[in-house]
RNA sequence: GGGUGAGUUCCCGAGUGGCCAAAGGGAACAGACUGUAAAUCUGUCGUCAGUGACUUCGGUGGUUCGAAUCCACCCUCACCCA
């Protein structure tokens, strides 16, 4: 079976991740594919700091800008959706590159992960959180023991929403978790290269966090908010980073400045956990940005490893 | 000049004679993660050796078997009176 070659450029906020997607799309003929949970809605240009046309020089960026703030999102339409954009751009001779900041998209959709097969159940849900409140999550914990005891003694009790997803996905489809995860493994239909972004000195990574967030707001950061703000019923997107911190200025308990400050916190500690979860994936290319002397020697770096890469593949298809 | 209150481990903050290396929270660091993921959860968090030792609670001295906790003086800060 011939795989699609596919290019992932990954790693925490701020590190430079849709510049050198951009480079690595006009260098190799590609089209970009964002994996971020939050680029994919309409308007947030600033918060999610969406590339600029002027940014994204001319190539074309999928999985972004295309969903209503209202309407929420899932991993399983991501990997549905982002699958057909790059199954579409291949065929039309270009080579697909993921870019984005989401790990768990990212994962699910390039190690091609199986979803169970039911729906999400709303109902069910409220439901089981219900129980939750009325009986207390160790009752829960403990059913879960009798299904799936093997998952159960991984769960903290304080880890009440995969408690709830395990049972959930059991009542729903009579599959455990354990043997959703067994199951989930698919072949994946991708050849990947991963270009991972890092620093070696944290501190570094940090101050490009907080010099973003003070670009943010000099671009109008303040305004985005506030008319997002006024909107009711968001689900997934109220989650982003960026309006929320800024309400409490608004609602007149903070300064500007002290919101900003815990902006900036929350977006570190952000790019922390996704530093987290990148690291776990072995395959991933790293590349130090403090370590280069500028962008462009490290794009030619990037650039190097591509080619070694295609070479490959291009050896194992002779 | 007089009076009152306060100074605790990176920060906030509890502790008012032994059970205190010192609650709790935050930050930081590390980890987890299978349909909310920019979310959520966990662990570590004075130092060193790892069931123990050592140095800490503004400073100095004292009381006591024993002090972050009591006493004296000093320093700093806040507020009040002049």
């Amino acid at each position: 079976m011939n795989r699609i070659p596919v290019v992932a450029v990954v790693g925490p906020t701020a590190s430079g991740k849709s510049d050198l997607a951009v480079e690595i799309c006009r260098r190799f003929n590609g089209e970009a594919v964002s994996a971020d949970s939050m680029q994919i809605y309409k308007g947030l240009d600033i918060s999610t700091a969406k590339p600029t046309e002027e940014e994204k020089k001319g190539i074309p960026h999928h999985m972004m800008d295309f969903l209503d703030t209202r309407e929420s999102f899932s991993v399983a339409e991501y990997q549905s959706m982002a699958g057909e954009c790059i199954k579409d751009i291949h065929s039309r001779g270009r080579l697909p590159v993921i870019v984005g900041g989401t790990g768990l998209y990212i994962d699910n959709l390039l190690n091609n992960i199986r979803l169970t097969e039911a729906s999400f159940d709303e109902a069910l849900r409220e439901k089981l959180l219900r129980r939750v409140d009325e009986e207390g999550i160790d009752s829960l914990l403990s059913e879960l023991e009798k299904i799936d005891p093997e998952y159960a003694a991984k769960m903290h009790p304080n880890n009440v929403k995969r408690i709830v997803r395990a049972l959930e996905v059991w009542y729903s489809s009579g599959v455990t978790m354990t043997e959703q995860i067994e199951n989930s493994h698919a072949e994946s239909p991708y050849e990947v290269l991963y270009l991972g972004l890092d620093a070696t000195d944290r501190e570094y990574l940090y101050s490009r966090i907080n010099l973003r967030v003070d670009i943010m707001l000099a671009n109008g950061l303040e305004a985005e908010a506030r008319d997002y703000l006024s909107q009711p019923d968001m689900s997934t997107s109220s989650q982003a980073i960026g309006c929320k911190e800024l309400k409490p200025y608004f609602q007149g308990e903070m300064t500007l400045s002290e919101a900003a400050e815990n902006l900036k916190q929350a977006t570190r500690r952000y790019a922390k956990r996704q530093l987290t979860w990148f690291r776990r994936n072995k395959e991933i290319n790293w590349l130090f940005i403090d370590t280069f002397s500028s962008k462009d020697e490290m794009y030619e770096k990037a650039f190097a490893i591509t080619e070694e890469w295609e070479r490959r593949l291009q050896d194992v298809q002779k």
